[in-house]
This record gives C-alpha cells, structure tokens and sequence, in this order.
DNA sequence: TTGGAGTCAATAGG
DNA sequence: CCTATTGACTCCAA
C-alpha cells in the first residue's frame, strides 16, 4: 500500500502483551455499584470479562499504540472492511476519527485516560479470534438493511443482535444556533446549516507565520488577526486551538518514530518539492505585531530579532533552535531542551536563537512549536505565586 | 477564562 | 462507496 516512504522499523508484529487485563488478580473494590458518570457507550463490547472499559483502561498494562494501530490497519484493508464501521461499532468513534487515531497514536504514556479507551478497545478486538468474521457479518447487515431500505419505501431498523451489538447513534447533534455569519448565508433548508469555514491557502499561510511570531496570541492580537483576515475571531482562536494541538501530536509521533528506529537514519522527511516560486513573504499583510501596551507594564516581547532571508519551506517557515525529545514519562523528567541557555527566560531569547542549519525544518519547527509551549507555560507560572513542578 | 484532549462531522479527493 | 483533513464543540482542569 501507499504507506509511508520510511520504513519505520517494524517491530515485530507480535503485539501479543493483552491478557494482562481482565480480571486477574486486580481486586476490584467489590461490586462498585455506582454506574460511572461517563459510559454513555452503549457499546458492549465482545463479551470479555464484566469489566466496564474503563476499568480495563484503568488498568491495563502500556500498549504499544504504534504497533496496535499497525496491526489494526493490516487487518482491516486485508480484509476490506472500513473504518466507519470498524469505528462505530467497536470503537464508538465516527470514520474521521477512527482514521486519525490510526494515522497519529499518540504514545500511551502521553494519552489521558479517555483517550487510551480506542486503544484499549482495538487492542481488546485484535485478541478476538472471531473479530473479522464478526464485522464482515455487521458489514453484510448493513447492507441488507439498507438495500431494503432503498426497495421499499419504510424500513425500520432492527436491533442487530448477534454477538455484538452494534453502532450507537452518538446522539450530539445538540441544536446549534449562535450567531451570524458573514455576508453569506441563504439555505433553502429549514435548518440553517453553518456552512462550515474553509479557510484559504493564503489565510492559512497567514496565521501560521503568526503562530511562529506568538503561538499563543493575546485576545488583542487575535482579534486583530481575525480583522485583518476578515475572519471571526472564534475561527481565528480555534484555529490556533487545532494547530497547537496538531503540532504537539505531530512531535509525538516524531517521538514514536524515533524510538523505534533509533540506531538509524532518521533521514529527512521528504517533503514534497518546492512549489510555486511566490514565497515573498508577507504578501497580504505583514506589519501588525504592533500591539503596544501603553503601560508597558507586561514583559518585554522580542520575537525574532533577524529578519534573515531563510523563508522558505512548503509549510511555513521557521529558524527556530533545535532541542531535542521531549519527556520521558518516567526517569528524567529533563532530558531535553538542552542546548539552550538555560538561563534563558523569556520567548525571545530561546526562540531567536539561530541554528544554521537548513536541513528539515518541518522537524526544527515542531520541537520549537514544543519549546515555545513550554516558554509559555514557564513564564505563565513565573508570573504566578508559586510553580510548584513543572511537568513536561 | 484559557488551554488541552478528544471528537464530531462536513467536505475534499480517490 | 472509502479515507484524510480540519474548523468547531464539549468536557475538564488550573
């Protein structure tokens, strides 16, 4: 298949390290009756033990998330089942989801207890010996269900039964309404439809090289931003929401990668080729970054002192210093960022820091994405009272 | 309130 | 059909 141009070392597929959950010895407190405030999944799951999911998250030993989400991968397109079915009825998850999981797993040890659920699951299907057959029969239901709902004009569903059970329909749908809209809205339909934003190449362009110059962007800033785009300022903040979100797992994944091949040749991640020759830069607006605080009172911004005329790069740009890894979950909470002053203390300074060395960018960038992250949280809470621990 | 984590769901390509 | 991308939302913690 289409997969990746660098071989990740592939670790041996054996993934076999389940069985450590399940009833086993952990005593559980009894019967616990008090029904979880979450489980909303209706989802049953194969059977297994009685344990409620998220007792088995709870303590299940580490998985491997990059070695499930192979494997799971591999059965799948060996046999032509799809991730929306896969996703709704072992996962409770819808396709888009289902597909970035199985794209981007975060390491275990970065994933909060709900989001080590889909894993615990997958990891739970794969030990299944019948867990094919079973969707290949949900598969074949739907399809009969739905020829008969395309014959005849009523068709009413029935409860799949057999061993699993299936899909849910994830209620949400809660009514939206809100606000307006730019000078653009006229549905027919009874139910106005947001027309969901896509934002442009070019705005898209932009905010990144606003991210790179403050990744996390006062309300003045922002608002800013979202005139001079002529976008909502809710767009320009959950933008900068997901970006900082999907840079962050992007470095995680880099981080996977890394230690599984590590004796070797990260190489360079390919990259598309050039592109357009445009690139001047700035061609919309520039300037801005003024925000000046009259009291001055707040702390000195420098951003990046030497315009240089390293910009470039398909997906933006960025000459941001390079440390590296990031945290181990155990041992040494530090390993990295070093090669940085560490007297730094402000943005600027780390962030400035020139590193002459042209070679992947898309990588330097992520970790300063991650630097820079972690710069605002340290002067966040140097403006605090007292940083008890950090924790990166 | 702000930011992070997880998701949903619309939509662009195959 | 299917999958990948991505703006917006919900829930939660600080």
């Amino acid at each position: 298949a289409p997969e990746s141009p660098l071989s990740s070392a592939e670790e041996s597929v054996k993934s076999q390290q389940e069985e450590q959950m399940c009833r086993a010895s952990i005593q559980e407190p009894s019967e616990t009756s008090e029904s979880q405030p979450g489980t909303p999944l209706p989802l049953p799951l194969p059977g297994h033990s009685g344990l409620s999911i998220q007792e088995m998250v709870a303590m299940s030993a580490e998985l491997d998330t990059y070695a499930i989400t192979k494997k799971v991968k591999e059965v799948l397109t060996d046999n032509n089942l799809g991730q929306r079915l896969f996703g709704e009825s072992i996962l409770g998850l819808t396709q888009g989801s289902v597909s970035d999981l199985l794209a981007r797993p975060k390491p275990w040890h970065k994933l909060s207890l709900k989001g080590r659920e889909p894993f615990v699951r997958m990891q739970l299907w794969l030990s299944d010996p019948r867990n094919v057959e079973k969707l290949m029969d949900m598969k074949r239901m739907e399809k009969k269900a739905y020829m008969k709902r395309r014959h005849s004009s009523i068709g009413e569903s029935h409860s799949l039964e057999s061993g699993l059970s299936g899909s849910d329909l994830t209620q949400g749908a809660s009514p939206q309404n809100l606000s307006q809209q730019q000078p653009q809205q006229q549905q027919q339909q009874p139910q106005l439809k947001k027309p969901r934003v896509v934002l442009a190449p070019e705005e898209k362009e932009a905010l990144k090289r606003a991210y790179q110059q403050k990744p996390y962007p006062s309300p003045k800033t922002i608002e800013e931003l979202a005139s001079q785009l002529n976008l909502k300022t809710s767009t320009v903040i959950n933008w900068f929401h997901n970006y900082r979100s999907r840079i962050r797992r992007e470095l995680f994944i880099e981080e996977i990668q890394a230690a599984a091949g590590e004796g070797g040749s990260p190489s360079a991640r390919p990259g598309k080729s050039g592109g357009e020759g445009d690139n001047s830069c700035d061609g919309t607006e520039s300037d801005s970054t003024a925000e000046g605080r009259p009291s001055g009172s707040e702390e000195r911004k420098g951003f990046l002192e030497s315009p240089s005329l390293s910009h470039r790069d398909e997906e933006a740009e960025a000459e941001f210093p390079s440390a590296s890894g990031t945290s181990r979950p155990r041992g040494g909470i530090i390993d990295s960022l070093f090669g940085i002053p560490e007297s730094a203390s402000s943005a600027a300074t780390a962030v400035a820091t020139p590193c002459r060395n042209p070679k992947d960018s898309s990588l330097r960038k992520k970790k300063a994405a991650n630097l820079n992250n972690i710069i605002h949280r340290l002067e966040k809470a140097a403006n605090r009272d007292e940083p008890h621990e950090w924790e990166f």
